[in-house]
This record gives C-alpha cells, sequence and structure tokens, in this order.
DNA sequence: CGGTTAGTTGAATGCGGTCAATACGTGTGG
DNA sequence: CCACACGTATTGACCGCATTCAACTAACCG
C-alpha cells in the first residue's frame, strides 16, 4: 500500500494497529510464553493513564502493542515526556522499584499490555533466569535511547532534536515492522514533540514548516513522511547503532 | 571534622578517597562477593578512559570507590556529559550489550572497579538469581537519575539545573557517606557542569556567581557548599525521592 | 620564567520563548 | 442545519535567556 494512499485515508478517519508484524531481538515472545501471557494480559484504550506519578505502582508491564508515553508534570504545570512507548518496551521500570511513581504513563492508542508484579520480577529471577536475562537486555537497550535524548536535549538545534527524534522513531518502529515506505503513523501533536524535545509550540511548528519547505520531512494527519532519509540523517548527526543492540545468544558467546 | 578546615586543607592539596563507608541498598557487597571482588578488582589513576567510544567493550564495571564521568563527544567537538559514575553505579551498561560502545567512560579521581564481563553476567543469571536481580535493581536507580536529568535539560532554566544538579550529587555522596556537613568535594570544573547541563561555561560562571552571593551554594577549590539547603531546594523543586529506591526485600515482599 | 588549565568578566548577538491572534476541523447541543 | 466549544495548527511581533567571542586573571607546573 503506497504511503500517500495511506495518508489519503488517515484523513478520513485515523487508524491504529500497532499488533507486532516484525520480531526484533528484545523481542517478547520468550518472557509472553514464560509469563504466559494469553491469560494476564490486559488491553487498555487510547488516552488512559496507566501509570501516575506520586502513587504507588507495584508493577511493571511489557508492551505487546501500541504506543504510549512517559512524562513528567513539574510544579509550574510544565512537562516533560520522557520517551515514547513502543512494543517491547517495559513501562513501569524503574518506577516500581520507588515508593511511590516517579513519571506518569499514559496510552496513545489503545494497547496491550502485559502486567508483572515486581514480586514476580523478583521470583523470576530464580524460576527463568533466561526470561530474565532479556528483560534486563530489553530495559537496557531502552535505556541507550534515553541517553541518546540526553545528548538531544543538551546539545543540539531545535532543527537537530526534531530531525533525529522523527528518524529514531522512523528507525524503531521500522524495526518493529511498522512502517511503510519511509512513512509511519504515530498519533504524535506538536505539543507531545515540543514537550518532548524541551521546545516550544510554536517553535516546533515553525522548524517542522521550514523542514517540509526544504522537502526533507512532513508530518500531515498523524503520518510522518520522511521525504529525504539521506540529508535529514545528515542534519541531524543521526546513527542508529544505539538503537541495534546484540542478541542475547551473540552475547553469550561473548570470550570472557 | 568542620568542613571549612576541609575546605583550608584542599586549598593546599586536594585529596579524594571515595571508599565507601556507607552501604546504600544497591549496595555492591553482595554482588562483589559472589563475583570474587577481591581477585579480579582494578584500580586506575584519574583521567584514564575506561571506555572508548566506538571501541568494542565486552564488559561492564561495579564501581567500588572513586568517581567518573560517562560522556559522549559530538562530531562537531561538543561534549555531553551524561552522567557521574558513583560507588555502586554500573558503567559500561548499556555499552556492553551492543557491537561497540556507545559512550566513553573516563576516572576522575582514582577508581577502584570491578570488572565483569558479558558473558560472566549471562551466566550470572543461572548461577546467582539474587546477585542478578541486585543488579538490575542498581541500573533501574540509575535509570531514575537519567530520568530526572532529562527533566532537568528539557525543561528547567540555567539556574535551576545548577541548584539541582549539586542537590543530586550531595544526596547520593550523602547516602554513600562520603560528604561532610552540608559539603562534598569532586573534581568538578565549570567546563564538566556547563558539559552536564547543556550549557555554555560563561553562563555557568555567572550563575554560580549569583547562587554564591545569593548564600545559596560556594563552589570553592573543588569543595561543595550548600549554604541554604532549604532555599536551594525550593529553588530546584528538588525532591530526593527518585534517589532512595526501596530494597530487594521490600520487593520481594510485595503483594503479587 | 613561559605554558597551560580553570575561572572571570564584558559586549554583542541570536536562538528560541512568550504572548496573542487567527485558522481549521470535529463533535456537540440547540 | 447552524452555533458554539474545543483541541490543534499556524503566524506575527516582541522579548530575554543564554551563547558567542574576546580579553584577562589566577594558579599551577615544568
Amino acid at each position: 500500500m503506497p504511503s500517500e494512499a495511506l495518508a489519503m485515508a488517515a484523513r478520513q478517519r485515523p487508524q491504529f494497529n500497532y499488533r507486532l508484524s516484525g520480531l526484533p531481538y528484545r523481542s517478547i515472545e520468550e518472557t509472553i510464553a514464560v509469563l504466559d501471557a494469553k491469560a494476564t494480559t490486559r488491553s487498555v484504550r487510547a488516552g488512559l493513564e496507566i501509570v501516575s506519578e506520586g502513587r504507588r505502582c507495584a508493577q511493571f508491564f511489557v508492551v505487546v502493542e501500541g504506543i504510549g508515553m512517559r512524562y513528567r508534570v513539574l510544579r509550574d504545570g510544565q512537562r516533560q515526556v520522557l520517551n515514547l512507548v513502543l512494543p517491547g518496551d517495559l513501562p513501569g521500570i524503574p518506577s516500581c522499584f520507588f515508593e511511590t511513581a516517579l513519571y506518569s504513563i499514559r496510552s496513545l492508542t489503545p494497547m496491550v499490555l502485559l502486567p508483572v508484579s515486581v514480586a514476580r520480577l523478583i521470583a523470576l529471577f530464580e524460576t527463568h533466569p533466561r526470561a530474565a536475562a532479556k528483560l534486563l537486555c530489553g530495559f537496557a537497550a531502552e535505556s541507550a535511547v534515553n541517553a541518546e535524548r540526553l545528548i538531544t536535549l543538551g546539545r543540539r538545534s531545535a532543527t537537530e532534536r526534531i530531525a533525529h527524534f522523527l528518524l529514531e522513531l522512523f528507525t524503531r518502529l521500522q524495526t518493529l515492522g511498522l512502517t511503510q515506505d519511509h512513512s509511519f503513523r504515530v498519533p504524535l501533536t506538536q505539543e507531545m514533540l515540543s514537550d518532548a524535545l524541551g521546545l516550544s509550540i510554536p517553535y516546533v511548528n515553525r522548524v517542522l514548516h521550514k523542514l517540509r519547505e526544504e522537502g526533507l520531512v512532513r508530518i500531515k494527519d498523524q503520518v510522518v513522511f520522511i521525504d529525504n532519509p539521506e540529508e535529514l540523517e545528515a542534519l541531524a548527526d543521526f546513527e542508529d547503532d544505539y538503537l541495534t543492540p546484540l542478541s542475547i545468544a551473540e552475547l553469550a558467546a561473548e570470550i570472557a
């Protein structure tokens, strides 16, 4: 299905289908099998607050399907979006290791989640070490994404931030088999972009306008089109190393 | 030892002693015991690059003693300091899960490290699940610190950034038993502060000057004095929740 | 003594924020 | 069917926080 036609369809009634069609390294299949996914899976509608900052959070989740966001609202009402939560991610870590959740998590699309209580996680280490190791790997991969965002916020210009963010999202979704050609659909408002990248809404708008005019990237009806990947990557100084961790098998084979 | 006298001593010849005197939750004692610390511990001098971005990194480290920094140098020479590495931290994660290290790590003081190869880590999950669980907890605690820094870079002013950073450092070092009264010693240059907080060196200087004049905080001869903790915390909107994770025992006791 | 690194200060500039108004689409209730 | 509210996108004018560039000091070390 050509991406332009897809956009056309989106204009009429945006649909989001984030069922996994590709299986990345930190695939959740083994974990799910171990945890008897089918029995305990939980579906939530879009726009639901799954974890609330300041309230006890005794479990984390394995995202099976859908997209969410993790964020903090500051005293003065400002919001910082920490990251987008995609299939295979583990929202609720690290909040479940604290007295009270440190951040809130909200679904942006309908989601399918696999809840895992902390007690069960601890037990998992005894009973299914392999699954536990996978969880650590998955969490480490997430932390690499967060570190890269830190670099983005600390040292990149507004244009670079936006370009880098969209390229990262594209790459991650591509690994999950959730892209079409050079486009992907996410329920991404300019407000969310600004809150994720530490910018103001009007400025995000201006930069997006500029990037669109330069033929680099477009966002239309919640579909992002990467029109010129090469130039966009050059502009953003984007390298995808940090998105492609080694597999457990490769790691175990390492010479000690 | 009064902190003023300590500063006096520092002026003559700065000394750094970061041996652990307190043992935080994510204490490394069990891990060290399991891993036969004594036999494999490694001491490094100050200023050594322990992990180099772009080069293979097949192990991570448990910091037994000393302080280091994790950073990335960008294409254009700009540097972003991701975090300071303190005793109990686990530098090398997540880099060891990737083909090539994503960031560099450098010692700021002499350090004592416990190297753990990835292969051994994987094996550890089978043989010592309890130690593996502790590693995950420790890593989760680190990730909370990084998330908080993300909020700092995204949504806080220069003054708030500096105040928040110094308070965080104080609190973490206090937990480790490495503070005196309301002061602590770190080999922290204004350049490092600026690279950690996404600011320019001159501006860091100006803000520090202002904070000193307001009687909130001083840095003198590599000793940081928190002169007015209450006001500084109010100014920075600092809460220490994210620095005090639950213990494994508490977690295991959770109702499933 | 020179060389080097860290800290300090001033002046000019600019990136990105703030405030405000407008447009646009969609869903609502009259 | 239209009026209105609401959320999101867009644009303009002005402003200010923080950067840049540059000069200069202080401390340390060979």
